[in-house]
DNA sequence: TTGCTCCTCACGTCACGTGAGGTGGC
DNA sequence: TTGCTCCTCACGTCACGTGAGGTGGC
């Protein structure tokens, strides 16, 4: 006969996890010697490394006590639900895995990869950085907003640049034209109130939205 | 701007979850607009996103805030421990599958592998599963206690059986006789109690333990 | 007497979930 | 008026963790 903490400790769980078990009548409660402990035999043993073994693996205890009264058949039919639900769960894993690199990498994770691409074009054109981040917080809104419009205005983004002529993608310090015209057409028509405030600003003389330039006379 | 339920269902997360970030000070409280509802910007969806990447990989809110007011470089170093973290949770995972696959197979998992196999010879060796069952009982009972101590044992038993003879290993119906004089002076190692038992069963006239049989006179 | 293992309450923890009851603009 | 999204309490959930205060045999 075994005392709580062996039955415990060879079962690979607390004392308070056994106790917690037969206060929910998931593990029977056993005799009691002449001090009051409990005492248990093989039977609980084998019954506590079956709770453990489904309960370590992400079933609630209230499904492995389903489980522990079931048939053999079953029982059977159950472990191969929980093998799918681990295999799941290690893919999930594995996924967070590549988000934590990224996100260790500098990566903020918050736009949409065709937008990722978009901006590195926009460095790579010599956008200055701190250009390139207000345009990724304005896609980070526009994406937040209509998700499944993202991919549809990138692509006709890219094939108005391919229209305008190439987009820049060598290392300049400056913004080809066309790329800048681009952006502007960009910028209008991510919202109204982008055309309005351009008009606003073209009242005062200057132009553009990308490159803000005093209007020649 | 976006209302809490945009930035919730972008982020992948729920409303009550970016509330109780609010609430514990993970996430900064936004404006308000007329009607008193929060508006976020593209801020907010950022540092929603790597409190949610952070959080699903396993960190606790704690250190998640932590992490979120560290350097670059900090920040760098602490997602290799994670990733390092994840990667045992994969192991574990994978344990997981393997065990969870031998308790659908039938396997108790309650008894050391060495003692899987002995238990699988008495069986071969044609004794009956009751009997079986009861040894395992006793294995459990023994490894629970003396956990250590099982693989010596295992050795020894296997040692004195070659000593008297092979273990049978065909299927017969009855126990060969040198397996059951092997099993007997294991049960009289196993516990004291056995062996007294043993002599008041000797007593009354009756020999063996493994196999009870009316002593000839 | 000290140490160790056990005992029974009973509140605490973590990250939200889940109503209850109400507001504001279409 | 109805539907929808938002708001603030505040108690509930899950699987135990963690003292508090006490017992029993070496």
């Amino acid at each position: 006969m075994l005392t709580i903490g062996r039955l415990a400790s060879y079962a690979g769980v607390t004392i308070r996890a056994v106790r917690h078990y037969h206060q929910i009548g998931l593990l029977p409660e056993p005799e009691r010697d002449a001090s009051g402990y409990r005492t248990y035999d093989a039977a609980a043993v084998v019954r506590l490394v079956r709770i453990r073994t489904l309960a370590e693996a992400g079933v609630p205890l209230a499904r492995v006590r389903e489980l522990l009264d079931a048939d053999a058949e079953t029982f059977a039919a159950a472990t191969t639900g929980i093998d799918r639900q681990l295999r799941s769960q290690i893919r999930t894993l594995q996924e967070h895995r590549r988000r934590i690199a990224r996100l260790g990498g500098g990566d903020t994770l918050a736009v949409p990869a065709e937008v990722v691409d978009y901006l590195d074009r926009l460095r790579a054109a010599g956008v200055p950085p701190i250009a390139v981040q207000a345009e990724r917080d304005g896609w980070i809104l526009m994406a937040a907003r209509w998700p499944d419009a993202i991919p549809g205005m990138m692509a006709e983004l890219f094939a108005q640049a391919e229209a305008d002529g190439e987009l820049a993608m060598q290392e300049e310090v400056t913004p080809d034209p066309a790329f800048v015209r681009l952006m502007d057409a960009f910028a209008d028509a991510a919202h109204p109130v982008v055309r309005r405030l351009r008009g606003l600003v073209a009242d005062r003389g200057w132009t553009g939205w990308t490159v803000v330039e005093k209007r020649r006379p």
